[in-house]
This record gives C-alpha cells, sequence and structure tokens, in this order.
RNA sequence: GGGCGAGUGGUGGAAUGGCAGACACGUGGGACUUAAAAUCCCAUGGAUGAAUAAUCCGUGUGGGUUCGACUCCCACCUCGCCCACCA
C-alpha cells in the first residue's frame, strides 16, 4: 500500500474494473429481491457542472448501497435526446441536431464515468433513436384509438422566438420558458392528449404516493385544481339564448346582480350583432387585445369591462341582471362566463364598485349583522341565508347543496366538477421530435399510420429554418403518403410531439431495450415497476411526473401494464447554488467538475457533494470547502497505512478496545439508518468521520502505551482490521474508489460492493459506561458516569447518593424525579 | 391572495420533546521544517471573570403546553419556492 494517497492511482484503475465486470448489470436470472433505482434521464448539453452531479451521485450511493444490502438492483440510464435546444443549435451554427445530440451524449458519458457513477450501460436508450421513437408514435396511436389523442383547432401559445407552439406549463409569466420571447396567442389546429379525462384518477390516486414529498403531491393537486359547484344557466333577455356558468358558490345566487363574460366568449360575436352598446364593445375588445396576456394576468391591471348592452335573467328570482364583457374573467375556466356576487367576492365587489353595480347582501354574518350598502368589502366567509326566498335562514353551507338541488329539480342548473388541468397540448411546429403517426387523406379524413409501418422516420436532410411550419413541410418525400385506408393520395403530419411524450414511458423501455416486437414486454415491466426509487430534481414536480403518471393510468385501462403508478417512492434533490443563485452559462457561475475531479479524484468531489447538506435542500457550492473532503479521505488512507503496514495491529487495553467496537457498532447503526430512512448522506459522511477521529485516537493512544512499561494486556486484543473493513464498507458507496482500494488492501479479493453490508451488535452498544446528564429544575447542573444497563432506579439512587448532586439540592424538597433511560436526570425541587 | 418550505456561531450545517452548535469550513495560536507545503496538537457562540473556576444569556419575535421546547401548539415578522383575476 501506497504510504500516500493518490486519486490518480485508483480512480481510473476501478472504473475500468467495474466496468469490464459489468458491476451495475441487472442479473435476469437473480433470485434476490429487485430494486429499480431510477435517475430522471437527462437532456444531452452541452457539459454536466457540479450541480446535475448530486442528482447522480446521490443515485450511484443509493444503488450501490442496495447492492451491497442484497438487492438485485437495475439502474439504468438514457436520454431525453430530443427537443428545441438542439434544433435552435442546428439553425445557428448548422450542425446538424442529431450529431450535437450525439456528440454531447459522448461527452456527459465520460463525464459520468469520471464521478464513478455507473450503470447498466447496456440498456441505454435515446429518445431520438426511431427504435425508441417508434414506440412513442405506437403510445400515440393506443392513444388515438382510445380517442384520447384528438385535434381540435385552439387558441394556443405561440413563442414568437422559437417559432412553435407551447404548452401551458412552458409560458413561464407571459413568456417562454426557453427563450423568454414575450408568447403571443394564436389560432391552430393541435393534436391533443385528454389527460382530462384522467383528472380525478390523478388527483385520487395521489393517495397511493407514500413515498414521495408531501410538497410535490400538493403542487399536483393545485395542478388540477378541482372544485366543486354548480353550472347554473341564464337565459339572455328577450332571446331565446341560454348563457351557463360556473360557481363554486351556489348558495349566493340570490345575490347575482351582473353576469360575465370573458373577452374571447364565443357569444361576444353574437353580442356585437345584436348590442346597442355595440361601439363602446368593439372599442373594449381592441384595448383588451393590445394587453398581453402577461399583462392580463398580472395583477397590476384593473380589473376593466364594458356593459355588453344586453341581460340575462337570475333564474332563481327572475332579477334581470346586466351582461358584461370584462378582462378578469378567463376563458379557458369553467364556462368562460360567471356569475358576479359582488356582497360575497372581492373581485366581483371591486368591480361593482367600479362600475356602480348593485351590491346585494344574500350571506349575514351570525356575529355581526352586515348591511350591504355600507359593506367596504366582501363578505365571503359563511354565514345566514337572507334575501334568498324560502332559503332565508339556513346556513350557508347547507344552502349549496340545498339550492343546487332545488335548481336541478326546476332546470335551472346542475351540480358540476370542475378542474384547471387543461388537455396536453402535444403538437410542435418542430422538426426534432417524433413525428405524429397520422395520415390526412382527401377521402378518408384522419387516419393513423398501421402499426406495422412504424416508425415514420425523420428524414435526414431538411433545411433549419424558423418559419413558422415545421422543417418537414419543405419535404416532399416526406409528405406524399398513401392512405392506409383506402391507397389514395394522401399527405402526413408534419408536426413532431412534444418530448414530453417520450419521457412520459421511458422507464418501461429500460427493462427491454432492444425489443423490436413491442414497447415493452408486460411480464417483465409488471415484475419490476413501480420503480423503487425515483430521483430527480422538484422541477419536474408537475409536468413530467404528471404526464408519466397519466400514461400509466392509460396503459393500465388498456391493460399493457399491471400497475397503477409508476414511482413508488420519489425523492426530489435540491438545487446546487453558486455565488446565490442557480448555475447557468449565462450567470457565468458554473462549476465545472473536470477541475476538481483531476485535481482531487472523484471521490472527495463526491464526499463533499453528499457532505455539502441535506440532499433535498438547496445548497451553496463552495470551492474552498472542498479541501475539507480531501483531507478526510487522506486521513482514512494514513489510518488504513499506518495501521496495515506491520502486520496486525492490535489494541490492547480493556478500555480502548470498549471505545473503539462501540463506536464501531454506533456508527453502523447511524449510517444504516440514515440512508434508508432520509438518504442523509451528510449525516452519514460525519458519523464516519467521527469513527475515523475515535480510531485514530485509539490506535495513537496505543502506540504510547505499547512504548511505556507494565501495561495491562487484554485478554482477548482487537485486531483494528475489524474498524478499518467497517470503515471501508459504509464509505464506499460514497467514495467507491478508494474504499475499493483500501478494501483490496486489506486482502480481499471480490470487489467491496459484492461484500454484504455490515450489522451492528446490540450486545457490544451495552458494553462499557454512559454519561448520565442530571438536570435540576430542567437546567444542566452535573454529569455522571454510569454502567450501561443500570435500572431507572439504580441511576436514582446513584444519582442522588452523589456529592455534587446532593449539595446542589441541600437546601431543596425534592417534588419529582424524571429518569430517562441512558441519558439523563431531571430533579425537580422546589 | 393561496399553498409549501425555511429562519441555529464568521460559514455549511447537527440535534426520535432530554447536554444546543456534532461533523466540517474558516480564523487564531503552537509543534515539525533552513523555509514553505503537507501533517499533527490546542483554542474558537456571547457576556461577567485573572481564571483551566463559577454564573448568566443564547436557536427570527411574542405567547402557550411540559419536569424539560431548536423541536409541539397559537399569533406575528422575514426570506425562498410553487401557484395565482380559477368564479
Amino acid at each position: 500500500m501506497q504510504e500516500k494517497y493518490s486519486h490518480k492511482l485508483t480512480d481510473k484503475k476501478w472504473q475500468e474494473y467495474w466496468r469490464d465486470a459489468k458491476l451495475m448489470s441487472m442479473d435476469e436470472t437473480s433470485q434476490k429481491p429487485k430494486y429499480y433505482c431510477l435517475m430522471m434521464f437527462p437532456y444531452p448539453s452541452a457539459a454536466l457542472h457540479v450541480g446535475h452531479g448530486r442528482n447522480y451521485i446521490i443515485g450511484d450511493a443509493v444503488a450501490r448501497y442496495m447492492k451491497m444490502k442484497g438487492y438485485n438492483v437495475l439502474t439504468p440510464m438514457g436520454w431525453d435526446a430530443f427537443g428545441l435546444p438542439a434544433e435552435n443549435a442546428a439553425i445557428k451554427n448548422g450542425v446538424h441536431p442529431k450529431e450535437l445530440t450525439f456528440n454531447n451524449i459522448t461527452t456527459m458519458k465520460s463525464q459520468l464515468e469520471e464521478w464513478g457513477v455507473l450503470y447498466d450501460w447496456d440498456r441505454e436508450v435515446a429518445s431520438c433513436n426511431p427504435d425508441y421513437y417508434k414506440w412513442t408514435q405506437w403510445l400515440f396511436l393506443k392513444l388515438y384509438e382510445k380517442g384520447l389523442a384528438y385535434k381540435k383547432e385552439a387558441a394556443v401559445n405561440w413563442c414568437p422566438g422559437c417559432q412553435t407552439v407551447l404548452a401551458n406549463e412552458q409560458v413561464v409569466n407571459g413568456a417562454c420558458e426557453r427563450c423568454s420571447s414575450e408568447v403571443q396567442q394564436k389560432k391552430l389546429k393541435q393534436w391533443f392528449f385528454k389527460i382530462t379525462d384522467y383528472a380525478q384518477k390523478l388527483l385520487d390516486d395521489i393517495q397511493l404516493l407514500d413515498g414521495w414529498p408531501q410538497r410535490v403531491k400538493t403542487m399536483q393537486a393545485n395542478w388540477i385544481g378541482r372544485s366543486e359547484g354548480a353550472y347554473i344557466d341564464f337565459k339572455v333577455n328577450g332571446l331565446d339564448k341560454t348563457l351557463t356558468c360556473f360557481t363554486t358558490r351556489p348558495d349566493t345566487i340570490f345575490g347575482a346582480t351582473y353576469m360575465v363574460v370573458a373577452p374571447e366568449h364565443h357569444y361576444v360575436e353574437e353580442i356585437l350583432k345584436i348590442s346597442e352598446n355595440k361601439d363602446k364593445v368593439l372599442k373594449f375588445l381592441e384595448k383588451i387585445k393590445g394587453q398581453s396576456s402577461f399583462q392580463r394576468q398580472s395583477e397590476q391591471v384593473e380589473k376593466e369591462g364594458v356593459f355588453s348592452g344586453l341581460y340575462v335573467i337570475n333564474p332563481v328570482n327572475k332579477d334581470k341582471i346586466p351582461l358584461w364583457i370584462a378582462n378578469y374573467v378567463i376563458y379557458g375556466y369553467g364556462t368562460g362566463s360567471m356569475m358576479a356576487v359582488p356582497a360575497h367576492d372581492q373581485r366581483d365587489f371591486d368591480f361593482a364598485k367600479k362600475y356602480n353595480l348593485d351590491i346585494k347582501l344574500v350571506i349575514d354574518n351570525p356575529k355581526d349583522t352586515l348591511n350591504g350598502p355600507s359593506m367596504k368589502e366582501a363578505y365571503e366567509d359563511i354565514g345566514v341565508l337572507v334575501n334568498s326566498g324560502k332559503f332565508d335562514g339556513i346556513s350557508s353551507s347547507e344552502a349549496k347543496t340545498a339550492i343546487t338541488s332545488w335548481m336541478q329539480d326546476n332546470n335551472m342548473g346542475k351540480k358540476a366538477i370542475t378542474y384547471k388541468l387543461r388537455d396536453w397540448l402535444i403538437s410542435r411546429q418542430r422538426y426534432w421530435g417524433a413525428p405524429i403517426p397520422i395520415i390526412y387523406c382527401e377521402k378518408c379524413g384522419i387516419v393513423p399510420v398501421k402499426e406495422k409501418d412504424l416508425p415514420v422516420e425523420l428524414p435526414a436532410d431538411v433545411e433549419f429554418k424558423p418559419t413558422g411550419v415545421s422543417p418537414l413541410e419543405d419535404k416532399k418525400e416526406f409528405i406524399e403518403a398513401t392512405c392506409p385506408k383506402c391507397g389514395g393520395v394522401a399527405r402526413r403530419e408534419v408536426d413532431t410531439m412534444d418530448t414530453f411524450v417520450d419521457s412520459s414511458w421511458y422507464y418501461l423501455r429500460y427493462l427491454s431495450p432492444k425489443n423490436e416486437k413491442v414497447a415493452f414486454e408486460k411480464q417483465l415491466v409488471d415484475k419490476w415497476l413501480p420503480v423503487d426509487q425515483y430521483i430527480g430534481g422538484v422541477e419536474h414536480a408537475i409536468l413530467h411526473l404528471l404526464y408519466s403518471r397519466f400514461i400509466t393510468k392509460v396503459l393500465f385501462d388498456i391493460k399493457a401494464v399491471g400497475f397503477k403508478e409508476p414511482f413508488a417512492n420519489l425523492f426530489t434533490q435540491g438545487m446546487i447554488i453558486k455565488d446565490g443563485a442557480k448555475m447557468s452559462k449565462s450567470k457565468g457561475n458554473v462549476v465545472s467538475p473536470d477541475k476538481l475531479i483531476e485535481q482531487y479524484g472523484a471521490d472527495t468531489v463526491r464526499v463533499y457533494t453528499l457532505f455539502i447538506g441535506p440532499p433535498e435542500k438547496d445548497a451553496e457550492w463552495n470551492d474552498r470547502a472542498v479541501e475539507g473532503a480531501w483531507r478526510f479521505l487522506n486521513k482514512v488512507w494514513r489510518l488504513m497505512h499506518q495501521t496495515t503496514q506491520e502486520g496486525n495491529f492490535y489494541i490492547t487495553d480493556d478500555e480502548l478496545i470498549v471505545k473503539l467496537t462501540v463506536k464501531t457498532n454506533e456508527v453502523i447503526k447511524k449510517v444504516t439508518f440514515d440512508i434508508e430512512n432520509s438518504f442523509h448522506f451528510n449525516t452519514v459522511i460525519s458519523s464516519i468521520m467521527e469513527l475515523v477521529n475515535v480510531a485514530k485516537e485509539v490506535v495513537d493512544k496505543q502506540l504510547e502505551s505499547n512504548s511505556l512499561k507494565g501495561k495491562v494486556e487484554s485478554k482477548s486484543p482487537y485486531d483494528v482490521k475489524e474498524t478499518l473493513e467497517v470503515i471501508c464498507l459504509l464509505l464506499s458507496p460514497l467514495a467507491p474508489h478508494i474504499c475499493e482500494e483500501m478494501w483490496r488492501n486489506l486482502g480481499h479479493s471480490k470487489s467491496i460492493f459484492l461484500h454484504p453490508w455490515p450489522k451492528h451488535n446490540e450486545k457490544v452498544l451495552s458494553q462499557g459506561q454512559m454519561e448520565i446528564i442530571v438536570q435540576i429544575n430542567g437546567k444542566l447542573r452535573s454529569r455522571i458516569n454510569l454502567d450501561k444497563g443500570i435500572s431507572e432506579e439504580q441511576i436514582k439512587a446513584a444519582v442522588l447518593e452523589d456529592e455534587k448532586v446532593k449539595n446542589l439540592i441541600a437546601n431543596a424538597t425534592i417534588k419529582k424525579v424524571i429518569v430517562v433511560a441512558g441519558k439523563l436526570i431531571n430533579i425537580v425541587v422546589n
């Protein structure tokens, strides 16, 4: 064994060894229990920084740990390889997206290897390969068959920068998530997945996700946004037309004093035809059009509206109330129109004040009687109904159901549930994605491509120009097709699919990545899924995870898989921050792992990354503190060297033996608990540091006592090697290279990762003495060392006999004594 | 406005309701060295102390529960993230 630790001696050697030995390959014939450990597959962008590294290092540590715990571990990796950045780069630099993507994949793979992160590379997938996207297209066909893929004209978010359509989820503060251009509205015919059909199931089954962070579950529930209420029909005065609104407060229907429709509402066209107020309405619509969607959505924009010139009839009391058009009504939610109850909704109240509309009190505050005209703000709480006909006097919560069923009986409205969740718009007017497998025939209309004709391959040479339509539009050989139904002349769909479709099922493909006959084998996925541990960034808390859940449920319903949820346990790691901000090229605060790995080695970078803080929380990167991890590994190496160079090293002093063996077993217990319970590798490392510190101290003391004459020999000396092995084993998932090296130096011929994880021995823990804290009236006053394992009564007696304690309570009477086993005693006196 | 999370030394952070500040980083001092690096040792929340004595204060603020609160409950303040004119 070298005297000094050098990562240059260990890193490459063991990386190659593990790779050749296929250490992390799943064993298909194994009888061991399975463990599917999955990292969110990355988009192949230029180069990884230490922030990305955290994700892979955590995952690798978990996978190695579970392997040592005796599981048959599946830990695959792949590439979410379609998408805009590669295509944008192609437009800019003229490099084909495919070339760029695969170059990036090569770079990232070698970076992962340098970190010592292992995967079952035989199962690698890339979503841009035809043998993968063939099955993404198959998935589309399955949804189409089930009526879950449909085409409709829709006002879509159009990014003028990327020249494409964006999903609602890709619009952030009215701007494109990618290029920050201001998003415009545009009407296009687009393909959608009917995720709204699964809104309730997606919401209900959140309950099944015991292993998910509460935060993510809440975010999903909010995103689905279920609300219960009623649809209520309002007849337009004097016309044979009904406008329906959605409300969560049917109890306030008697207080509706006007009605509002969104400016985009289809009825606005009718209004313009017949309204006497047409000019003002037109002027208003013009003004609203000038406001970007971002302006409309921000709260700074004042509620504005215009009287339509028409009236509607409140069905419950036949009141004739004005119909308004206003910017604060969202076309996409509910019915795009709403009843306004100014007395009991703050927004309606503000609007009514501004335009001098009636405010009618229908819910009274039982504690403090309200007076309609003098109200300063809306009363939104529960209360007792007034001015509500036969419903006067009942509570508002009762009234909700009572009024709804009464309206239902009288054909005025009905119970309703709405969701904020919208259907998933999957069309992209882009090249670098999976083509939507659809053919348009003049005779037969929309015809899906036959499964046997998949994949619909992307042509290689196309012109990359942002024109607002897919580059495939220019590609005659691609567009021209024959109708699969009638054989006639037809044309192909030129849009490609949102990359979230690619990533919504990849975890199934890993089980049979090369199968050319099916997307995945039911028997295999049913055995291996749900994923035991999914690890990734919280930024995917909504989109990717919701889409994956949706696709899994669809596949379950068509009996393609036998499970309802894809991911049993989810771990979302925190971001690495540098100089107070997320690492990004534009901010110039990116820390590259390459130099650090060159200087300190992979294990130092890994240990520091895990030591930086609890993995689920954000953490600030500190280059200087990396040094601490380096020093620690060197310390371990020196201890190892010092105690193995000249044969076995025995501890012969009984006290030292107890100290070291107790600590060794305590740390095994603590480390195992911290990994199992929370992946808190930061405390795992600090515990191992403590063990190393104690071992060092014991070894030094032993060396001192060896040089002393007349030392007392123990009857059963302790070989330090036992503790050294434990240190190697506990540290190996975190710092695999150095541990593998030290393990071999300890005389083992097989890889440390094939050795079982150590178990602690409770009996050892009960040896020696414990320190009992003595509190008087809850304040720390003394400490007393007592033998472990004595009873509470004995502790109490021993403490009360103690001279110091006696003095402290000399002039007081003892009221009560509380003993906490093994820890503390609190004497309550007065 | 709603939801979630967080507030502990100079810094990152630790603490099943039971010794607050583990483990590190940094800093100061010392040993070794011609010197430096590396390594090792000591100190390191604040206050009053000559003090290695001793005592008091101290986990955002104010209350509460408890023998005992960083931890639980209530109210508030600050910060972060997500959502947001969702009827």
